[in-house]
DNA sequence: CGTTGTACTTGACACTGTCAAGTTGTACGG
DNA sequence: CCGTACAACTTGACAGTGTCAAGTACAACG
């Protein structure tokens, strides 16, 4: 009969597991090696192996991780102190920057493979069934699914984009003289949902409060 | 003196980079091999060293033509059909499905290193000053350059998640029953464009036509 | 003809992912 | 207390990889 896990046993795995993000915050995925992995966790060059299969699967679940934490921090999003949409950018850039490490694979189907893993697909479609729900306290309930799936689809976009530009992308780069980085990532948050409020105020959603 | 390259150079380092890009496109930037290249492009396994120094080389130079390329598609964005927003959520999404292979590295910093290579910075810088250019053109010149800024940043972010969301990530695997992908993808951009022109509209920013 | 430089090639090395086969410990039925 | 079964690893081997170093072929120039 297979037994519970044992501490050793869910030691070694995290190990093995953390070893891998710590090196993917630092150095990127593209420069994980399973045995540079293995030796950071301080074992054998199989034992990743052992635990995920390939390295691909260690990917998933590092992807399946990130896309439960995702969905998590969208259901702690607070919209009591300000618009939903705007505590919903906050709280999708501060998980990219947190965890940038499980970021950087959710969305990468050429290395974690969304689509083969299944509980990584699981796990990426409960988040996105976290901000529909989300979507559902900007517009309030009336709004058909179909438009609420385009409004989803349209701030995860817009997110997804901020957030991927800030950690990897060129925007960094770019800020204009006398701004801070911060300053102008408050600034497009505050334009994007300002922008949205506008739009759902538009077609008579009214955001509730 | 340097002479000019000759048919032969350049014959061999187009193969080279076009086989770099035709795997990159097929399998993603993951499992491109420099030795794959060479053996694809017909050559030796160095041959794609000495054009291009080592394989972040190789990234850099592909991550420099998509810049370039974007900048080239963002200026021939015609706004006398449809609101110039539009035209350019389409034309970013037509580039990024067009040259996926290209697309996949160029924001990147871990594999191309757009901060490390100094071309790729540049094309990258014009690509972004073109985009502004479109900004100005939405919302009239008399913008202040630092909403300009803040402005372009948003429609960028906006539109590279979108691309990314529907290329590599799991957007595609969600689209409701009933409806298409291509269907889904037309409704949030034109949700997107309707959006910024509200926006643009409620800042007294006309857009000119 | 000799030099110089480019455009490669051949060879070597340490490292990688992965398959195959061991070893160790531990739980359990008898 | 013994045997067996199975999880949790380790050790060993192999083909493939990125990259350094050293060659070769050949055109251009003096």
């Amino acid at each position: 009969m297979v037994s519970a896990p044992s501490e050793q046993h869910g030691d070694v795995r995290r190990l093995v597991l953390d070893a891998a993000i710590a090196i993917i915050e630092s150095e990127g995925a593209e420069s994980l090696s399973m045995r540079e992995v293995a030796r950071r966790a301080g074992v054998s060059h199989q034992a990743p192996y052992h635990y995920f299969g390939d390295r691909s699967g260690i990917f998933a679940v590092i992807s399946e991780e990130g896309f439960s934490s995702l969905a998590q921090a969208f259901r702690n999003v607070d919209e009591t102190e300000m618009p939903a949409a705007k505590a919903g950018f906050i709280a999708y850039l501060n998980f990219a920057r947190k965890h940038t490490g499980h970021f950087r694979v959710m969305f990468r189907n050429d290395i974690c493979g969304v689509t083969t893993h299944d509980l990584t697909a699981v796990a990426a479609d409960s988040a996105f069934d976290e901000l529909r729900l989300m979507v559902e306290r900007i517009t309030g309930p009336s709004i058909d699914p179909k438009d609420a799936f385009t409004f989803a689809a349209m701030l995860w976009s817009l997110s997804h984009g901020l957030a991927t530009l800030v950690i990897d992308g060129p925007l960094p780069n770019k800020i204009p003289p006398g701004t801070s980085l911060e300053d102008q990532i408050s600034a497009v948050i505050d334009l994007s949902s300002h922008m949205v409020a506008l739009e759902a105020a538009e077609k008579g959603l009214l955001p509730r409060r």
